[in-house]
RNA sequence: GGGCCCGUAGCCUAGCACGGAUCAGGGCGUCAGCCUCCGAAGCUGAAGAGGUUCGCCUCAGACACCGAGGGUUCGAAUCCCUCCGGGCCCGCCA
């Protein structure tokens, strides 16, 4: 887009005027000045070069900016330059110029500042819910960092696999398996209520207190573990229809936030594929396993800890596999260190974007699509994690150099509940908030999050919509509820930790998804209401000369920086960041000017013009981070 | 014991990845304004305590010196070191 134009002249003018005045080839450092009524854009390079000749920064500012004003007839966008007796170069842009480019790229080329597919291919995988549960939002979390991420990365040109991996042959899994089997819960949810929510509300937690008190209970949890693993006999089988009866309502919830993937990888058949024998082979032909002999591993193969140097156990004694040794093959198949064992069958079911969603299977299976294999692989898994992970990852290296580079753990923290849901949900906790626990029962559902954020939109949308049908507020109050939950987990720092409070979440002003909503459907609505084309020309592009509307272009012609900026710091936040700019950029402009109300038709049209451009935009990068839009709400 | 992460106003948070320019940006909460005119889920402004004959008076304070202290530097919230506080991880559990 063209701030980035701008920038790469500015690059391009001052290189090569410290060049001419005998400073040599410089860093030009650039960055956006403290105070806007400097310019658009600075320029630091006047401070190294004096650093290394010894001149006042001051100087060599005023030195290189004379130089520079004799390009700048030169120059599309450049409007002007001010040295800075600091050291810093000023420029401004010239925006009749950029306002008409800028606008119209959108407008009639609908350009958007997506990239050419040239980018590499990746596979991410996110969301990982163990299918014994309801999401929680702590999984959220999770999912919403995830599908983000992969939305950013198409939308800068790379072939992106969004993978969920299913841990189907879990303990987790088990105890509801337990529960159902050895307990006599029945495998029926009351009336209303969601299978998904059902089982790890109810049995998940029934069972673990169970346990407590009756060892002979936890017998029959390895009982169950061992059938699953075996993968056929009446528990196997009985144990995956309810996996694929819980996965059904968890997918139905990842949707309704948004989310969408391409693959559903089985850990059964993970493990029933025949890839960890290979694995392992590879492991051991590289010498990268150990059979101990003697000590308190014995009989287990291990490898050496990358933090300790101790021994890390792979392969017990009893020659099973332990957790972090499934996720070698899993991580290998990702990057191409293994053939692919799997054919893919199509899942049935309706995404939200309508991709097409995949799931492994070990018969062959009916589509000739292929997954895995990809140049990178990124696994959004908490920070819990990351000992594990760099396990993987240095595996990896030791099977192919330059491999745990191409494996990527995305961690972040994880959310926590404020002691005051804790308190609603019947606990009381000691500090100031709680760790979530699936098996104390202490967490929120996300079914139950978005459902009190659509009452509270709900009642909201009907105050302001008396004559809309029912149907309309239903939409809109779905749609609200969604932005606020997502924007809320993605915007702040994935490294520190979210302190989930249900009360707060309620919130819908200031810093907020539906901020973000409203201000999109506030400026469509203007367009709608204005009844006319917009239209911007050179006279137009002359007249828009307010502070908030040279802003807003401004601001909106950053937006494919956000994205690579995300991209860099596989951070989507970077884009939540943006969106909430341009909104609030947008609003100054629009408590700034007037559009509808504008006397002078040429001006109404470019100011039109602004508004369409930059609500697409403003529109576009929530699609990035899966906050839904509504044109009116 | 070893390792990782976090610590910015009453509360939450941005800025740290490349050290710079005058008040370190926002948001929430509180108070006061702005809809006969493009959507108020928005925008603007304010913010010590006590007393009061309601005009002022008295005291306090110059509105986050970025957890504390050092160091590097012309310059540090940002880089380095030490310490303090909080969280997490280090199983033949998954």
């Amino acid at each position: 887009m063209k701030f980035l134009d701008f920038r790469a002249e500015v690059a391009k003018v001052v290189a090569k005027a410290c060049l001419s005045l005998g400073y040599g080839s410089v860093e030009v450092e650039l960055s956006p000045p403290p105070n806007p009524s400097y310019g658009d854009l600075s320029c630091a390079a006047p401070i190294r070069v004096a650093q290394r000749t010894g001149e006042k920064p001051g100087d060599v500012a005023v030195k290189v900016a004379g130089e520079v004003s004799g390009l700048l007839p030169g120059c599309k966008y450049i409007g002007s330059i001010s040295p800075h007796r600091g050291g810093f170069l000023n420029f401004t842009i010239a925006y009749p110029r950029f306002l008409l480019d800028s606008v119209n790229a959108v407008l009639d080329q609908h350009d958007f500042g997506e990239r050419p597919q040239a980018g590499k291919s990746y596979a991410v995988e996110h969301t990982n819910v163990n299918p014994n549960k309801a999401l929680h939002v702590g999984h959220a979390r999770n999912l919403v960092l995830g599908d983000s991420l992969v939305r950013i990365m198409r939308y800068l040109g790379n072939q992106v696999q969004a993978l969920n991996y299913i841990d189907d042959s879990g303990a987790q899994v088990a105890d509801v398996i337990v529960g159902f089997r050895f307990l006599g819960i029945p495998d029926v949810p009351p009336e209303g209520a969601k299978f998904d929510v059902y089982c790890g509300d109810s049995v998940y937690t029934k069972v673990n207190k169970e346990y407590l008190s009756n060892p002979q209970l936890k017998e029959k949890q390895s009982l169950v573990l061992r059938e699953i693993e075996k993968g056929s006999g009446d528990i196997a089988e009985y144990a995956t229809g309810i996996v694929n009866r819980i996965l059904a309502d968890q997918l139905s919830t990842c949707w309704r936030l948004g989310a969408s993937y391409d693959l559903l990888n089985w850990e059964s058949q993970l493990l029933h594929s025949g890839m960890w024998a290979v694995m392992f082979g590879k492991m051991k032909s590289k010498g990268l396993v150990r059979l101990e002999t003697q000590g308190e591993n014995e009989g287990c193969w291990v490898i050496p800890d990358p933090e300790t140097g101790e021994q890390k156990v792979l392969v017990r004694s009893d020659g099973t596999a332990v957790y972090v040794a499934k996720d070698i093959p899993y991580a290998s198949w990702k990057i191409g260190l293994i053939g692919d064992p799997f054919g893919y069958d199509v899942y049935q079911g309706e995404q939200p974007d309508g991709r097409r969603l995949y799931s492994t299977t070990l018969e062959g299976g009916k589509s000739d699509v292929r997954f895995g294999g990809a140049q990178v692989a990124i696994s959004v898994i908490d920070s819990k994690q990351r000992y594990l992970q760099r396990i993987v990852s240095k595996v990896l290296e030791g099977l192919e150099e330059g491999a745990s580079s191409r494996y990527i753990h995305r961690g972040y923290e994880v959310v926590a509940l404020s002691r005051a849901t804790a308190s609603q949900l019947g606990h009381d906790i000691e500090g100031e908030y709680a760790h979530m626990s699936g098996r104390k029962g202490l967490y929120v559902n996300v079914d139950s999050v978005l459902s009190r954020l659509k009452e509270r939109a709900a009642e909201e949308t009907r105050k302001r919509n008396p004559e809309q049908p029912q149907a309309f507020v239903d939409d809109v109050a779905e749609a609200l509820a969604v932005a606020a939950l997502r924007y809320e987990l993605l915007k702040q720092d994935p490294d520190k930790l979210i302190v989930f409070d249900v009360e707060e979440s309620l919130r819908f002003q200031g810093d907020t998804g539906p901020y973000l909503v409203y201000t999109y459907a506030r400026a469509r609505r203007i367009l709608e209401r204005a009844g006319e084309r917009p239209a911007l020309g050179e006279g137009g592009a002359v007249k828009l000369r307010a502070p908030q509307e040279r802003n807003l272009v401004r601001k909106m012609s950053m937006m494919d920086m956000a994205a690579d900026a995300a991209m860099e710091y596989l951070s989507p936040r970077e884009m939540a960041k943006f969106a909430h700019d341009l909104a609030v950029a947008f609003n100054d402009f629009y408590e700034g000017v007037q559009v509808i109300r504008e006397a002078d038709a040429e001006l109404r049209g470019a100011r039109l013009a602004l508004v369409d451009a930059s609500s697409l935009i403003l529109g576009r990068s929530l699609e990035l981070i899966g906050v839904p839009l509504r044109s009116r709400i």
